[in-house]
DNA sequence: CTAATTTCAGAGAAACTGAAATCT
DNA sequence: CAGATTTCAGTTCCTCTGAAATTA
């Protein structure tokens, strides 16, 4: 009995009897030469599409996806629970108009609300609801249990790829290299 | 002169004078514990959203995203420059849906054109054109020249990170482990 | 005045669902 | 007939552009 692999093909295992990055990469060096990059970024795109895949079916119950559920998150960490949206964009390496559209929706569903910045006139702030804190309670649990979608990874391993990958973001000026987390 | 960060925030760099993802975890750790999984999956994430911003500007000029640029890399290790559209979808890991589309939009862009499948009446082929595989070329020269924009590591840097996100596709189904790239 | 903050309208891209047509 | 292949219509989500309103 095959498996329907085309009813839910991205958001679920490939099953595939050989690996398909592994094959793409053959067939490109025998034209191109060997591209370590290219194997490279096709991993870690389809890295990225099984973990988003994980993470949002996790958090489909609560009608969240993993933006907005990081958008709660960071919410809960500021000690007011509230934050203007420019600095929710900056936080999460997100558009402006990407989240007005997300703090939309969390407002929609009763997680935020909108209240105008005391200290700026021109400003909006998102502040958290108690039912916001609620789902991000629950939520948490859950991504916890499943271990975000790397349960395959030990802790070390898991170090490892983090900080294998600060390299790319140091390197393409997300912030200066050996900057710890404090602010200036 | 402050960097308009906001005009093209994703597509450029951050320019932070901290890490968001560091402190991130900082103020996670402070709530629920250290967790190097959530680290770690946040670093994938924009990692994976760095990438996908380098490709695409690269492949801007000739009207390519890197998801239809892949498609036409794929035909072109065809033999005969032609695939069914369900195999195109199997090896590039995307929805038929979603196959359907690029197809469509490459046919537009005269790189691709449709076929009857002679050996299957249910199918569909895609067949590169002779400008799809001009296209391809250059795009591809480019992409080198820029090394996907993973310039920042080595090779046997690249080699790892291939290697260690090969366990979270291993683990998560898409093939079985110790598969070469062999068909059965 | 310039600059920052947010919103809005509209576009593009990709993923998905569900249903249909066609053929094996 | 059941099953596979592809398409279509419609939804969601995110990103981005360009413009506007408001205020610092």
């Amino acid at each position: 009995m095959p498996v329907d692999r085309y009813s839910v093909p991205v958001g679920n295992p490939l099953n595939l009897p050989f690996d398909p990055i592994e094959r793409a990469h053959e067939n490109w060096a025998h034209r191109w030469g060997p591209s370590p990059a290219m194997a490279a970024v096709t991993s870690i795109m389809r890295a990225q599409q099984i973990l988003i895949g994980q993470l949002d079916a996790t958090l489909k119950p609560y009608g969240l996806t993993f933006a907005r559920y990081e958008a709660l998150v960071l919410l809960t960490f500021s000690s007011t629970g509230a934050l203007p949206l420019g600095k929710i964009g900056e936080r999460l390496m997100v558009h402006p108009t990407s989240v007005t559209n997300t703090i939309d929706r969390l407002e929609r569903q009763g997680f935020v609300r909108r209240r105008p910045n005391p200290s700026d006139g021109r400003g909006t702030l998102a502040e958290i609801t108690d039912e916001g804190r609620e789902v991000v309670e629950h939520a948490t649990r859950d991504l916890l249990a499943m271990d975000f979608g790397l349960d395959c990874y030990s802790a070390e391993e898991l170090q490892e790829l983090h900080v294998a990958l600060r390299k790319l973001r140091v390197g393409f000026g997300d912030f200066p290299d050996g900057a710890g987390s404090g602010a200036v």
